[in-house]
DNA sequence: CTGAAAGCGCTTACAG
DNA sequence: CTGAAAGCGCTTACAG
């Protein structure tokens, strides 16, 4: 690697180092009070429309920014929030798990549901992710009062963060129903339903030699689309389902697949419990010479951009996943203007989408 | 959707509404003035190990945790830093964007980079997506003073933010050298050394049909990357280059690949511009039934987690993504201490990784 | 090594 | 509608 100096000076009015300007000296060159300057800044109705206009002129001219760390000592807001993605896991800690979360669809799916609707309410949105290894920090950073509330994704049953996270003094809203029961709301989708859905298609289309890949079964997501897509089988009089459990990548969802192939030869419908492992799922059968749906019918689950990715296109279980992320983020906000209100749920019904590959 | 009501009482202390402990109460609980209630806190070294203790129980007991607001308003330091990820194309907005960056293994291989150093000073990491509609509230969350320095991931010639960022108070570093001459640090690979060895490793493997798949062209990483190829190509007498521009992301490069082979159905050579593009492009020519590496080779960039999930194994330019932007992350640090520092520009060196592809 | 006091830059009752 | 003043919760010279 090589180095390199860059001269250059810079293009503001007053120099990086300096102290920046303050509400006084906007007062001062407006010639009215700091009380006034303030009202201006935060927008009060009951203004001089001529002192405003002075005002204002003196902001513009001074190139003035109020400061946040004074403004939010006395306020005891910093109009942000955080989105705070979970890994309790230490397997799938430090890079293995940053390379999930920026491989995986659904978070930027839910970051932008959340974006949406905090945007609109002028609330600043942060993204911090937490592996096994950071949680502390984390929760550090979430009590010392950087932000207003916190969202957080969280999925693994024996994730301390939830626990943790709700007895802060910041409100919170977490991504699924808690493992333990803990004073916080939340917001969910039906898994049982979504699995049910997903099995009674491929039941209806005549596959009977069924299988399922299966997400970590210590996540709400992973056990729960399991025992839906079995109970529902059961009502069929197929007792026996062979599953996978895998972990919700890609690569994980090839794996599987191959595994569950090479136990179950002649599989007719596979059930896969996201997207994305099922177009690596599709990817396998491919090479195994299977037809899809022909041989095998492949459902997924969450419809996100990777189910378009696939060939064929994948038949899966639709998520709202941006309406949950952005009713996520307006229960957060009712709950940082209500600090009193009481936590709820608000669980959303999954539909299920019919492509080509069932 | 239903809703449901959730029961329960929290478990800390004191009650969400009610105001959080301050220092003066540790004080006076220890026993003590404030100013020794702050420097145990901040571990000044001139306190005595006896009244260190009994502080330390204080605070434990009754829970406190320094208010950042009141803490940063006088050491205008707030320990954390924002990587923000800016996409000024207009076309690439919104969900996206998000979709988008969510879905590239690059932005992961940055996010590990940086905090790898910056947990170990301390500092807190914050991630900002940028997309053309939030630049400006984007900025407006950096003037205010959320934070100590900023990441700048930027690629557009036409993206404002570098501009704009380098002209705050506060120190930037970005991830690729500036279209415009702008005073701030960044960091940078060799993208015409990183071509250079894609065109020669294929030339040396018996290639002379060669086309390339490009990103925007509008980037430096599309641009310099096409250019270098072409160069190096045209010393061995390879004059017509043909090429497809498109969009770094793995459907672009299938549809890329398809365009390619349309009007080059004999080609022997390809390099891609970036992994995840070159994993839609193997896809596409499996599909269209070339074999990779024996009719067609293929090299692509990054050497991200994509390109070992390609079949066959991905040839490709390795670029250091997560040294890289430790080196972004050190170099802010500096900065952020010494605020007169002069601007610098790091470039490291590309490689090449000889897989199965090519 | 410790404490009293000033000050960081805002907002917000309270008077007028 | 506007201003003087108090106060938010810390840190940090300055004395001692």
């Amino acid at each position: 690697m090589t180095e390199g100096a860059i001269t250059g000076s810079m293009s503001t009015g007053w120099v990086r180092g300096s102290r920046p300007p303050t509400l006084d000296q906007v007062a001062e060159l407006a010639g009215v009070s700091r009380a006034t300057v303030s009202r201006v800044i935060n927008g009060a109705p009951t203004v001089d429309s001529k002192i405003r206009a002075t005002v204002e002129n003196a902001i513009a001219e001074i190139g003035y920014v109020p400061n946040l760390a004074a403004r939010s000592l006395v306020t005891r807001r910093t109009d942000s929030v955080a989105l705070v993605i979970s890994e309790s896991d230490v397997r799938a800690s430090g890079a293995g798990f940053l390379n999930q979360v920026f491989t995986d669809p659904y978070f930027g799916r839910i970051t932008a549901g959340a974006q949406e609707v905090l945007r609109r309410n002028g609330i600043h949105l942060v993204i911090i992710p937490a592996d096994a290894a950071a949680q502390q920090q984390v929760v550090g950073y979430l009590r010392q009062g950087h932000v207003d509330g916190v969202l957080l994704i969280s999925s693994h049953h024996t994730d301390p963060l939830p626990q943790q996270v709700s007895g802060l003094a910041i409100p919170v809203v977490i991504s699924a129903r808690p493992a333990h029961r803990i004073p916080a709301s939340y917001v969910d989708i039906d898994q049982g339903l979504g699995a049910s859905l997903a099995a009674e298609h491929l039941y209806a289309r005549g596959a009977r030699r069924l299988a399922t890949i299966t997400g970590p079964l210590d996540t709400a997501a992973g056990h729960d689309r399991l025992d839906g897509f079995r109970k529902t089988l059961a009502t069929h009089g197929i007792a026996d389902v062979p599953y996978v459990e895998s972990d919700f990548t890609r690569a994980g969802g090839e794996d599987a697949a191959r595994d569950l192939l090479a136990g179950h030869p002649d599989l007719d419908g596979l059930f896969v419990a996201n997207d994305l492992m099922a177009s690596g799922a599709l990817q396998v059968l491919q090479d195994l010479g299977r037809r899809v749906p022909d041989d095998v019918a492949v459902v997924g689950f969450d419809d996100s951009s990777a189910a378009l990715a696939c060939r064929p296109l994948l038949t899966t279980i639709r998520q709202p996943v941006e309406e949950m992320a952005g009713e996520m983020a307006r229960l957060l906000l009712a709950h940082i203007r209500e600090p009193d209100r009481l936590p709820r749920s608000v669980i959303f019904q999954p539909t299920l989408v019919v492509r080509q590959s069932a």
